[in-house]
DNA sequence: GAGTGATCAGGTCA
DNA sequence: CTGACCTGATCACT
């Protein structure tokens, strides 16, 4: 890819209002940067292949890529910051020990209006009232953010005392740069939240406008009605605490707040604050915005937020609990003709219990237990039975030649790799980071990514195996109206959540009657989503505009996993990212998918499939039905 | 182990 | 400025 292009369409670049931007802070520089460090593999001069393949260099490297990739080198503690550095150019904390900060500061003037990309502030205008690029916008660099502090807790962990709340922090930043929207309490739709959007944090609801709460399960606010102040609910998120009811997706019964003390006895809800706006809105008519809680299936200990549209408070009555105090109760009724939400979940809970009740189920289990979880094949459009035959395997498939012929060597940590151990050869190939979370989300786009192998001692419980243990989502392979077979997920998905990896046969080149071809070299559209530098003081993370490095090439023509169900998308919603790891004495490559931003479940899982640098006839290029307000128009 | 309760340091907004 | 509040991570305990 370009790495140096900033014409791109990174979320929130297009429609800022630049008058109004008031601190635009450009991340990447107009200019590639050309690393003069050369150390540190595997990308570390010019454009090696991957490690293991010593494939002859394709055309497309020297005559479409002239960026070379930068390298990454662990940065020595006193190195001042030199050329690589360049994108940090919004980081004050290090320019009293750049070496030419003037000449930065002339830089930053220049690249300010061609900036508007996933870093700088927001403009004013939007901060008020969003739209979907926005709000898409703030939660990926919340979510951005809160993995890097993460990251960094993870390596405080030794360190006693301190609790982690690493989503409080990142909420606490972005709101004091202004890097939030929907500030303006409305009552009805927030502008960019759409009906199904699905939140990990109370946060992110806080940053988008949805519920401006950061624990209050009741948000409301003050309408002048005939000249006299009138609270009103605006939202309401229901996460089980007060024993809500909530078994019908159409109709949910809310308990007020307060009345419930640490110590002593419950007491007596009091008609005051949140529950007296629920009884003027019900007295009004007035629509409040419905968010529900529940535990996430894949991370029991965490929640997960669906916003579930509009709703109308038709009754309310007190209720005495158990306890004999007085409770408020709200029976809230969903406005007819929204899209479903909530009820999709009810449908999948469903479905868990009784596989047979899926409308449309041709095979419980696609992978015929290759997998961990199954992955049922579905058709709910047509008469066709399922996909051209392939056999399932889960896993690349390496050729011999491609085997590594050096020896392996793997970390010597005994237990599990711990975080900000650089004793572990493991981390240190990582440049000293960590890769993922303690809950095994992935931190940062990186060219390549090493995780731990069988030729580590560190146990199978090491956090760093995160794309070798299988499955963890439940998937299904699915017909769609104009796209073939395609793949979802049961589960919601948070961002960062490895989805599987691309299995096949690992070939030389592709052939272009290959619908079925993951291939490294093509040009990909670049994005986001690291945490952006500047945010907080640590953050080493270069910016994630790297060029995709290395042919690879993997068949899923007849061999193969759930990846090759993936469609593409030019607004997609995952990932690829290389990853390594060592077995057998040997190195093996994979490429891992990971979610781009959070994805609700029964949606369509994509990628960017790229466009073929080796294709001189546009004519063989695919037109794309991706639908995106992004699409390009074709792919492949 | 998985599920639950207790605990505690944290945010925002009124 | 204080305090209420349907947090989220962790640990002890079934």
């Amino acid at each position: 890819m370009d790495g140096g292009s900033c014409s791109n369409s990174v979320p929130g670049s297009a429609n800022f209002d630049k008058s109004r931007v008031l601190d635009v802070k450009p991340l990447r520089t107009l200019v590639p940067v050309f690393p003069s460090n050369t150390q540190g593999p595997p990308f570390a001069s010019g454009f090696p292949p991957f490690y293991p393949f010593n494939l002859p260099q394709g055309v497309n490297q020297q005559t479409h890529n002239p960026t070379p990739l930068r390298s990454f080198p662990v940065r020595q503690p006193n190195e001042v910051p030199g050329e690589q550095h360049e994108d940090d150019d919004n980081y004050e904390d290090e320019v009293f020990d750049d070496p030419k900060p003037l000449r930065k500061r002339a830089r930053k003037a220049r690249t300010t209006v061609a900036s508007g990309d996933f870093v700088g502030a927001i403009g004013l205008s939007q901060r008020e009232d969003g739209d979907r690029e926005v709000v898409t916008n703030v939660l990926m660099r919340f979510d951005g953010l809160r993995r890097k502090l993460s990251q960094l807790e993870d390596v405080k962990e030794s360190m006693k005392g301190g609790i982690k709340r690493p989503d409080l922090k990142a909420g606490n930043i972005l709101m004091s740069k202004g890097v939030r929207t929907n500030m303006k309490k409305r009552i009805g739709a927030v502008p960019g939240v759409e009906i199904g959007d699905i939140f990990f944090f109370r946060f992110e609801m806080c940053l988008v406008g949805l519920h401006s709460q950061s624990m209050a399960g009741i948000d409301y606010m003050i309408v002048k009605i005939n000249l006299e102040d009138e609270p009103l609910a605006v939202s309401i998120v229901s996460s089980g605490g007060y024993g809500d009811e909530t078994e019908d997706s159409n109709f949910l019964i809310y308990s007020g707040h307060g009345g419930i003390n640490k110590k002593e006895q419950a007491a007596d809800q009091k008609l005051e604050r949140g529950n007296l706006a629920l009884e003027r809105s019900l007295h009004r008519g007035s629509e409040v915005r419905v968010i529900r809680g529940m535990k996430d299936a894949v991370n029991t200990s965490a929640k997960v937020y669906v916003y579930d549209g509009l709703y109308t408070i038709q009754e309310s009555w007190l209720e005495k609990a158990k306890s004999g105090s007085s409770t408020f109760k709200y029976k809230l009724v969903r406005v007819p003709g929204q899209p479903n939400a909530f009820a999709i979940w009810k449908s999948i809970e469903k479905w868990k219990e009784m596989i047979s009740s899926r409308v449309g189920l041709i095979l419980p289990d696609i992978t015929s237990g290759a997998e961990k979880i199954p992955v049922s094949l579905v058709n709910e459009v047509d008469e066709e039975k399922g996909p051209a035959c392939f056999k399932y395997f889960a896993a690349v498939q390496y050729p011999k030649s491609f085997k590594l012929t050096q020896p392996a060597y793997g970390c010597n940590c005994q237990n599990a790799c711990q975080p900000g151990n650089l004793n572990c050869s493991c981390i240190r190939k990582n440049e000293g980071d960590f890769p993922y979370t303690a809950n095994g989300i992935l931190v940062s786009r990186k060219p390549l990514i090493h995780e731990c192998g069988s030729a580590c001692p560190c146990l199978a419980n090491c956090k760093n195996r995160v794309s070798q243990s299988g499955l963890k989502i439940r998937l299904e392979v699915f017909k769609t109206k104009e796209r073939g077979w395609s793949l979802r997920s049961w589960d919601p998905v948070r961002a960062g959540t490895f989805i599987c990896q691309y299995a096949g046969e690992l070939i030389d080149k592709t052939s272009e009657d290959d619908d079925y071809v993951f291939d490294s070299t093509r040009d990909y559209e670049s994005f986001s989503w690291n945490c952006e530098s500047g945010l907080i003081d640590s953050s080493t993370d270069a910016s994630d505009n790297y060029a995709i490095p290395s042919p690879v090439f993997i068949s899923a023509k007849n061999i193969g996993n759930v990846a090759r169900f993936m469609n593409h998308s030019c607004d997609p919603n995952t990932f690829w990212q290389p990853i390594m790891y060592e077995h057998s004495n040997e190195s093996f490559l994979c490429i891992a998918f990971f979610a781009l931003r959070h994805i609700p479940p029964m949606t369509e899982l994509t990628y960017d499939y790229g466009i073929s640098r080796s294709y001189t006839d546009p004519c063989k290029k695919k037109k794309c039905l991706c639908g995106s307000s992004k699409c390009r128009g074709h792919f492949g």
